[in-house]
DNA sequence: ATGGGTGCAAAGGATTTGCAACATT
DNA sequence: AATGTTGCAAATCCTTTGCACCCAT
């Protein structure tokens, strides 16, 4: 109980310091995206949190989450065609895509571009640069290596 | 038509070259991404080549393009969180995409990451890198200061 | 006649929309 | 009361799938 207020005051604090008003959904949610570094899709984070919210409905996960990433709390990744996931870790750093089974993983090491504040290019103003890696990850590497002997 | 030629001549060649048995289908197509680099989508490779070819399908478009990125004779393009589009240049550079009226440009000054051959990080295969910059865009930040005035 | 390529129709899945119910100030 | 938030159901839109046809080797 203590240790779920711990990171459920750092959840409200990251709502507040972006401006969102904390509702016990918004709250769940984003506490969720700061425990969870897996890059859950709208309906990951739909079926974990179901169980404790138990009239939560995918609407509202959808809204939270784009407002989150409207309002700067989260980081909306486009690196899989099929569907879009996030991202609660807002420091910089590379997203990679495994085209064999479709996880994002973190790249920390790789130099990702920072976004220090809005920049503006040619008229254009730019609020968020991402770096996207695809390929084949490790463990699909190895699976498809043991089918081929 | 002999221009018409020549660029179906560089669009056969990109296929030969990628591995690509170049159809009637596969050569329109790709000429149209050689030809047109406004990142269309399947919707807008379809409509546009609908009349030129009567009989093309969307599954059609759908498949080629995809193969063309497989092949790298393309690049898929998954910054619009709606659709995918394609890009007919391979050389490396940076995507734009607006927020506001989901147009994809390109930014050609900026240091893009090159990617001369799959590398290896942790045991993962990369074999293709992105950037990808998010904002909004010169023409629609003018129309959003004129409604405001 | 075999394999690859194409196209149609249907299915699938992710996301959005409209609207009513609800909570909070 | 007013405003913002939530949730349900339906709609929408993009993409994939299954299958038949067709073409070229």
């Amino acid at each position: 109980m203590a240790r779920n207020n711990i990171t459920h005051n750092a959840a409200t604090k990251r709502l507040l310091d972006c401006g969102i008003k904390p509702s016990i959904q918004r709250v769940e949610i984003m506490n969720y995206l700061m425990t969870h570094f897996t890059h859950p899709t709208v309906e990951e984070v739909y079926t974990a949190l179901c169980p404790k919210i138990r009239t939560l409905s995918r609407t509202t996960v959808y809204n939270t989450l784009r407002l989150f990433s409207e309002r700067k709390a989260a980081l909306m990744i486009t690196i899989d065609e099929h569907r879009v996931c996030y991202d609660g870790d807002t420091h910089p750093h590379v997203h990679f895509y495994c085209k064999e089974c479709g996880k994002v993983m973190d790249f920390m090491d790789e130099s990702a571009p920072t976004m220090p504040a809005a920049i503006e290019i040619e008229g254009n103003l730019v609020d968020e640069m991402q770096l996207y890696y695809k390929g084949v990850c490790a463990e699909c590497r190895q699976r498809m290596a043991a089918k081929v002997s």
